[in-house]
DNA sequence: TAATGAAGAAAAATCGATTGTTTGGTCTAG
DNA sequence: CTAGACCAAACAATCGATTTTTCTTCATTA
C-alpha cells in the first residue's frame, strides 16, 4: 500500500491556519497577549514561513491585530466589541435566514434536518465539546446557506468566529442551553413551514440569549 | 545627513501590500489571471517573503483566490458576483448611513461637509484620477463613520474594494457621473437635516445608479 | 534624582536556496 | 490509433540564515 506522505492534502500554511484559529477561537491563548512568533514555532513545529502567511491571515479575518513591525498579537475582549458583534450578528442572520426562507429548496430542507438532527445527537460531554461545536456551526451555516448571497456568508461565518470567541470563555450555563438548543429544532420547523416573521423573531431571540450567554465571559474577572 | 533608508516607515509586506490592492482594484491584472509570484517578485523589486505575506493577506481580503498548492489567481468578474456586491452595499451602507445620522455628532458634520468639498473640488482629469478615486473613497467612509459598529465599517470597505474593482473596469458615463457627483452633495444635506428616510433612499439610488455603471463593464466585452 | 542617550539583547522582517508538487509532453503497450 | 504511464521542466512551498528594527538596561550628566 505505501505510507500516504500527508495525512491530509494541504500545505502546511492551511494546515497551522486552521489549527491557529481554532485555538484562538477556543481561547487557548490569552487576550491582549502578545504573539512570540518563535515561541508558535516551536510548540507547533512547523516553519516560519508558514506561520507568518497564518498569521497574516489571520490578522486579515480580525482573528489577530497586526502591528506595522511590531509583529501580531491576540485582539483583547471588550463588552463593547461583543454588543458590536452580536448586533451585527442579529442583523445579517436575520436577512440571511429571511433570504434562506425565500430561496431554498427541496434538497435545503432535507440537509437543514440532516444537520439538525447531527447537532441533537451530539454529545456535550467535556472530551466531545469539538465534536459538538463542529455540528453547532454546520447546522447554523445550513440555515442561512441558501441565502443567494455569497458575500453575506462570508460575512456571516466571520461574525461566528467572533462570536465564539466570547461564548467559549464564558461559564457553562445550563438552563440557558436548554432554551438554546430546543430553538434549533424550532427554527427548523419555521424554516420548514417557511414562516419568515416568526423565524426571523426566533433568530434574533436565539442570538440574543446566546448574547447574555457569552457576556457573562467578558463581565466575570476569569 | 545621510539618506534615510525607509520613505516611510512600514514593512515591505505592508507596501507590496498596498500597492497590489491598488492594482487589483484599477484593473492591472485581468480577470482570472494566474498570478506568476516571481514575476511580480522582480516586477515590484521585492522579496519573496512580503510578497508571499501580502498574497496571503489579500486573498484573505477576497481581492485574490488561493488555491491550495497551485498559488493565486485573480477572481474572476462574473454578473452575478457584481450583483451580489452591490445588493450587500445597499443593505449595509443604508444601515450604516441611519445609524451613523443618529449618532453624528457636530464634530461629523464639520468633517462630512470637508469631505464632500474636497471631492467636489477634486479634479477628475485623467492623470488626477487617483486623486480623485482617494477623496471619493474617504467621502463614503466619513458619511458612515460615526455608524458605532466596527465590523460594519469593515464590511463595507470590503465591499467597496470589491465594487471599485467592478466600476473602474466599466467605461465612463459622463452623464450619470453628473448625477452621482450632485448625490454626494445632497447626502450631506439630508445627513445634516437628520432625514434618515430620504437620505436612505437617496443611498439606495446612489448605488443603484454606481451598479448600472459597473454593469457595463461586465456586459462589454472590453 | 531624574532625564537623556548609547550599547546590548531580543524579536521581527527579509532573503537566497532547497525541496516538493503540478503540468504538459512523450513514449509505449494494447 | 488510443489510453495510460513515465519523465522533465516550471512553479509553489518551505527552510535556515541574515539583516533590520525595536525594546531594555545601564551609565552619564544636568
Amino acid at each position: 500500500m505505501g505510507i500516504p506522505k500527508r495525512e491530509v492534502s494541504s500545505t502546511a500554511s492551511s494546515r497551522i491556519y486552521d489549527t491557529l484559529r481554532q485555538d484562538l477561537i477556543n481561547g487557548r491563548f490569552t487576550a491582549g497577549e502578545k504573539i512570540a512568533i518563535s515561541a508558535l514555532k516551536e510548540r507547533y513545529e512547523i516553519g516560519l514561513s508558514p506561520l507568518r502567511e497564518a498569521l497574516n491571515r489571520l490578522a486579515a479575518h480580525g482573528l489577530l491585530i497586526q502591528e506595522n513591525q511590531r509583529g501580531f498579537r491576540v485582539p483583547s475582549m471588550e463588552r463593547s466589541e461583543l454588543d458590536d458583534i452580536a448586533e451585527m450578528r442579529r442583523e445579517l442572520e436575520g436577512m440571511a435566514l429571511e433570504r434562506a426562507i425565500r430561496l431554498g429548496d427541496a434538497e435545503w430542507e432535507s440537509e437543514l434536518l440532516a444537520a439538525a438532527h447531527r447537532l441533537k445527537r451530539a454529545d456535550m460531554a467535556p472530551d466531545k465539546v469539538e465534536e459538538w461545536e463542529h455540528f453547532h456551526a454546520c447546522f447554523h451555516r445550513t440555515l442561512v446557506a441558501p441565502c443567494g448571497s455569497a458575500w453575506l456568508l462570508r460575512f456571516i461565518a466571520q461574525l461566528h468566529d467572533q462570536f465564539d470567541r466570547y461564548r467559549r470563555m464564558a461559564p457553562e450555563a445550563p438552563e440557558v442551553r436548554r432554551v438554546l438548543d430546543a430553538q434549533h429544532g424550532e427554527l427548523v420547523e419555521l424554516a420548514l413551514e417557511r414562516d419568515i416573521k416568526s423565524a426571523r423573531a426566533l433568530m434574533d431571540d436565539h442570538i440574543q440569549r446566546s448574547y447574555q450567554v457569552a457576556l457573562q465571559g467578558v463581565l466575570s474577572p476569569a
